[in-house]
DNA sequence: CTGGATCCGGGACGATACTG
DNA sequence: CAGTATCGTCCCGGATCCAG
């Protein structure tokens, strides 16, 4: 709890106000959790945490995302004001791409969660491996469709 | 930096060796990040924060979510191992989630997070804004198809 | 080199109806 | 009450081609 409580309050407050209204979404904290929960944001912050980096570079750093992602990610990111984007005029053209105050301020956070993933991923890749093995009472069903991740299973 | 740099160093390594690899994603904290970024599972954290609830509870407490995902959620939740599932075998039967020990651990990163998100929307919704009304020098294009909560903008 | 435009498949997600 | 099954839709995101 501790600190973590009165946040939690606060969220709540705006999920159930949110609920109440008949605006789709106002809660301030749920969009910026999508943008950090897609699928590139998150590489991408951490990869020009270290320092800026070009197109390119990025592309290669990261590799397994398409030039259309990387782009629109970028742009995403720069539009909601966590990186800035720097044009050099050369031939051939360069763009460098570097975070800004508010970017460098989502480091922290980011990485107290990252050390949770990393410090849990065993528990938890032992608990997904307990849930799939013994359905408790369910031999066929439930342990099949696990939507990501989640192995074939052997019953088919 | 500080605390994030290692963290962050160690996230990079790990995001490195799986382009490296053939295997599609082995970096235990991009999986463990991709159920947090999905769209429900936080949701359902932080209601289960103050107090274990069943399900119709987290229903109303939610309500703009789906059975189906809600069911979906909660059995992914406790099949990571970060709620528990309780039934009681009364007519009708109530079932009830709480938080595991190890989904208690993960509110304060969470809780970290939630308040940069809060501290920041202000911030960063003044950057879309600034963003979308100024496209600096291409009027007709760029700001239009932003993919989520983007004005449709008056363009067309 | 740094992108943009377009096509297209798959998966997430909602709605509805049904069960025990 | 607490789900399950099925269908349909939307849009994320990859592949490919094009442009400055």
């Amino acid at each position: 709890m501790s600190t973590a409580s009165s946040a939690i309050e606060r969220f709540s407050r705006y999920q159930s106000e949110d609920a109440q209204s008949e605006q789709p979404v106002c809660c301030p904290v749920r969009d910026v959790l999508d943008r950090i929960g897609d699928k590139w944001s998150i590489l991408m912050i951490m990869t020009l945490a270290s320092r800026s980096q070009r197109f390119s570079e990025l592309h290669r750093a990261v590799r397994d995302i398409s030039k259309r992602m990387l782009t629109q990610t970028l742009r995403d990111l720069e539009r909601d004001g966590l990186i800035t984007r720097h044009v050099y005029p050369t031939t051939p053209p360069s763009v460098e791409y570097r975070l800004s105050p508010l970017g460098r301020s989502l480091l922290d956070p980011m990485a107290s969660l990252i050390v949770w993933a990393d410090r849990s991923s065993g528990e938890i890749h032992a608990a997904r491996a307990r849930f799939d093995g013994s359905p408790t009472d369910v031999p066929q069903s439930r342990a099949v469709k696990t939507r990501k991740t989640g192995v074939p299973a052997a019953t088919g």
